[in-house]
DNA sequence: TATTGTTATACTCTATAACTATA
DNA sequence: TATAGTTATAGAGTATAACAATA
């Protein structure tokens, strides 16, 4: 079923929701591998997504941070003893609610977040490479089109 | 950068990159969530992968499952073990090479992916459902785009 | 000797339950 | 009492290294 140059073909919400089954874990493991690989800062997905989260929100807390990436304070806690300890991230009291904490990264995190987003962009991209501009202007539209629809109905 | 409308945008490889960087990993969370949530048949990610490929393919080696899904032996080994013994994986084996596995699906083992699988696409449906009839159409070309762009290179 | 799997070990990701400390 | 976070515990997913069995 080649679609691409038919503007007119029916895409159900069944048939999308197929497809992105199949397709969304194969790519994630592409990226996984790509994160893991790119040298001297070996990260997760989870940790960097974290890592992207503190580079634009310094001095979020705990919660906030637990909200955006989608999993449980435990968790969340257990992951950031791994980041401080590996001296990517900071933890330090709030000093006006002494409940709270105040994350943030180090320059060493801000950097391996730097290196690994630029190095698996850099693999991702030369997969693009293959593509037309057509089609990656079709991906890209698709790209804006499932980010908010996944993003927005979870606060 | 709204870019949604506007059908002139330069999307290069480096922003498509980017953007996939971005979603995909959003994406993958909910996929999660659905599969672990989806009644009787609590499936992780992988392991309804490797329902899948097993619903296709039975019969199939350890080496081949393996490399299809992209692990290393022993991982995919350890998951069969998990799969076997919740009866949903059959392992035994090869008689003409017995240094071989074969492997399959229990009866139940087919019924667990196949509700999963339509649980899970029912509930990514009804968040395409907010799509409209072209966006759906850009969401189904990119998808066709991308699989076989990461899983052809893989052999 | 090469191929196919498994076992041993370890680390990360994730969750739930129970707890502490502050408000 | 409610909120923010941590500790304890456990299980899955993943990897590397070392091993066993078969070809």
């Amino acid at each position: 079923m080649q679609l691409l140059e038919n503007k007119t073909i029916e895409a159900t919400p069944e048939a999308c929701a197929h497809a992105i089954l199949d397709v969304v874990p194969t790519v994630m493991r592409i990226i996984r591998a790509r994160l893991r690989d790119h040298r001297t800062c070996e990260l997760s997905v989870p940790q960097f997504r974290v890592l992207a989260y503190l580079n634009r929100r310094s001095g979020a807390s705990l919660s906030e941070l637990t909200e955006h990436i989608g999993l449980t304070l435990p968790s969340m806690s257990k992951m950031m003893d791994g980041l401080v300890e590996r001296g990517l991230a900071t933890r330090a009291e709030d000093p006006e609610d002494r409940r709270r904490v105040v994350l943030g990264l180090t320059a060493e995190g801000h950097e391996a977040f730097q290196i690994a987003r630029a190095g698996t962009q850099i693999d991702l991209a030369q997969q693009m490479n293959r593509l037309s501009a057509e089609q990656l202007a079709t991906v890209s539209a698709a790209m804006e089109i499932l980010g908010p629809l996944f993003t927005e109905d979870r606060g």
